[in-house]
Formats: C-alpha cells, sequence, structure tokens
DNA sequence: GAATAATAATTAATGTCAATAACGATTTAT
DNA sequence: ATAAATCGTTATTGACATTAATTATTATTC
C-alpha cells in the first residue's frame, strides 16, 4: 500500500480542469465558451486562415468548425471573406468587435490567474509558469492549442460527457 | 496588442488535458477509463461507502455511477455488499483483484509522470507538486476528486465532447 | 476543351452518452 | 399502520460529437 498521495498528472488534470471551469464560468456572460476563445487567440495572429488550416492546425473534425464559426460569425466576432484565387475557401478574419473581445477574455483570464495564483508569490508564479512552458515544448504540443479540441476521448479523467 | 503570451489558467488546462489524454491511453490496455481509477482510489481508503456518498463526494449524478459501477463489478474490482442495518443500500468494497489494479494504476501512473516530466530536475518536481498541492488548498478542491466528476458544461477549454 | 477526379465548406444522418424523470424496494416518521 | 422520505435502478429525453453524404469550385487527364 504505497502511493495513495496523488502524482503530478493527476494534480495537473485536476488542477487544470479546474482551471479551465474557473474561465468557462468567468467568460460566460460574454455568452463564449473556452473553445470559442481560443479560436479567436489563433485568428489574432493567424490571420487570413482558411477552414481546413485551422481545422489542421486545432485537429478538429471540419463539420465541427462550421457550427462554431457560424456562431462567432453571429456574434460579429469574425468574418469569412471570400477570396478572389480559390473561391471555394473563405479567409477568416477577426472583427474589430473581435480584437476588442480578446482583449476583454485576456483580462477574463488575467482575473481567473489572479484567483488562481493567490497563494503564489510573483517568483513562484514565475517558476509555475516555466515549468509549464517547458512541458509544453518537451511534450510537443503545439503552444496556444488545447489537445481538447482534438478527438478522442477527451479523456479529461472522468466520465466523458467528455472522452 | 498584449496579452498573446498563454497565461497560467491556459497553460495548466492545457497540460493538464495532455496529461489526462496520456494516462488515459496508457491505462487503456487494462480496459480502465481514468475516471474509473479515480472511482477505484477513492475506493481504496474510502472502503464500505454507499453510492450515494460517493456520488455526493464526486458530485455526480447517481444514474451515472450505476453503470460505472456495473463496469467494475464486470471486472471483479469491486463488490456491492449488503448491508444488514439498511437494505436498501450497498457497501462498496474494492476487491482483492480490485487492489491489485491499483497498484498498476499507480505505476502507470509513475510512468506517465516520468515522461511528462522528462525535463525537470528532481527539485522542480518537488516544487511542480508543491505549487500544485497548493493551489488544490487554495482553490478549495476536494483533494483526490477531479472535478470532471461534477456536471456542468465540462469546459475543458475545448468543444466538450467535450468536455 | 470536355470529362473526370479532387478539394473545401456545408448539411444531413448516425451514434453516443449524460441528465431528467419515473419506478420499485426499504426504511423512518407520524 | 399508514404515510413520507430515501436508495438504487431503469427508461426516456436531449444534447452533441462523429461519420457519411451534398454542393460547389478547382485541378487534372484524355
Amino acid at each position: 500500500m504505497k502511493p495513495l498521495q496523488p502524482g503530478i498528472p493527476f494534480l495537473l488534470s485536476q488542477v487544470g480542469a479546474h482551471a479551465a471551469a474557473r474561465y468557462a464560468e468567468r467568460i460566460a456572460p460574454l455568452k463564449l465558451k473556452p473553445y470559442h476563445s481560443g479560436i479567436l487567440r489563433i485568428l489574432a495572429e493567424g490571420s487570413g486562415l482558411t477552414q481546413q488550416a485551422l481545422c489542421d492546425l486545432l485537429g478538429m473534425f471540419p463539420s465541427r468548425l462550421v457550427g462554431v464559426l457560424d456562431e462567432l460569425q453571429r456574434m460579429k466576432l469574425v468574418e469569412r471573406r471570400e477570396r478572389p484565387e480559390d473561391r471555394r475557401t473563405y479567409a477568416l478574419h477577426l472583427t474589430k468587435a473581435g480584437q476588442e473581445m480578446l482583449q476583454r477574455l485576456g483580462q477574463a483570464a488575467q482575473e481567473v490567474q489572479e484567483d488562481l495564483c493567490a497563494t503564489l508569490s510573483a517568483k513562484e508564479r514565475a517558476v509555475m509558469f516555466d515549468l509549464l512552458t517547458r512541458m509544453v515544448e518537451q511534450q510537443q504540443i503545439t503552444p496556444a492549442v488545447h489537445p481538447g479540441y482534438r478527438q478522442m476521448d477527451g479523456g479529461c479523467g472522468a466520465p466523458p460527457r467528455s472522452k
């Protein structure tokens, strides 16, 4: 009878899920879900991306993306611009409102971080950031892309609803 | 245009989801999913728990738990003992095979941790463990209980599935 | 240059799984 | 003893992700 103490993988999954939940409820008043947020962030620097390219990057199904983009477009946060060179594709762009929304989302994330790291000193937060970033690199996780976009079980450590 | 750098909440969610996925695929050959694992761990020290008590602890729906326990019982890892004092309730207990399985699960978790923390020194791992543990305490997260059991959106930062 | 294949986005259909509600059995309260 | 409440289970509903099929455009081949 030894390791009843939780390991780092579990703690990461546990705290990570908690952080995601907190962030989700924090941005709920903005009528946005976390996966909206992620797409806006990607589009902020990857402007002009095509839907398929975005699918490849996020690892999500095209049919899944359509609905999400419809929602974002309905909220005037994203627009699909026609491309003269290939008229079956759309170029995805953030609207002005989309950029402003991104600001608010960043603010929300910072608030959540403030709450989440309440007991951590500035130095400790920097250490945490460093360790996590190094993990992302070493594990070859695509930066700024959440694994949850990928299909699969999800395996969030709980009954799938997710995985 | 400022915070395009991911914050700690996102990093935690990202790495946490990744860790959960790695653990899930690691224990897949054992025909178990992460949420099975969590229940076995709870039952290891909370032996004799009733189903409803377990539901309250995990924050999951009773109807949801029934199926999971059926699976675990089919695998001979958990047994429902009848209670003389209250014949409508069952006392949940780990079988011998269940305890052995728990050992393997702990071993699997350690392997995942080894891979996940490959670039981290022993001291850094201890720091990571300490920071995460303090977060769990400060956020009043029930120790050893994954938030994913709870209902709600899941909001794992990606399309729910999932979730 | 017409026909065929291939690709992008969308839509429809399929399956899965969680949550609400209803049920039977047992216990506690009146 | 009758009624109300509780525990576990089952059935139904509903939401959502994935697969397959549609439509429209571009590229390739004969």
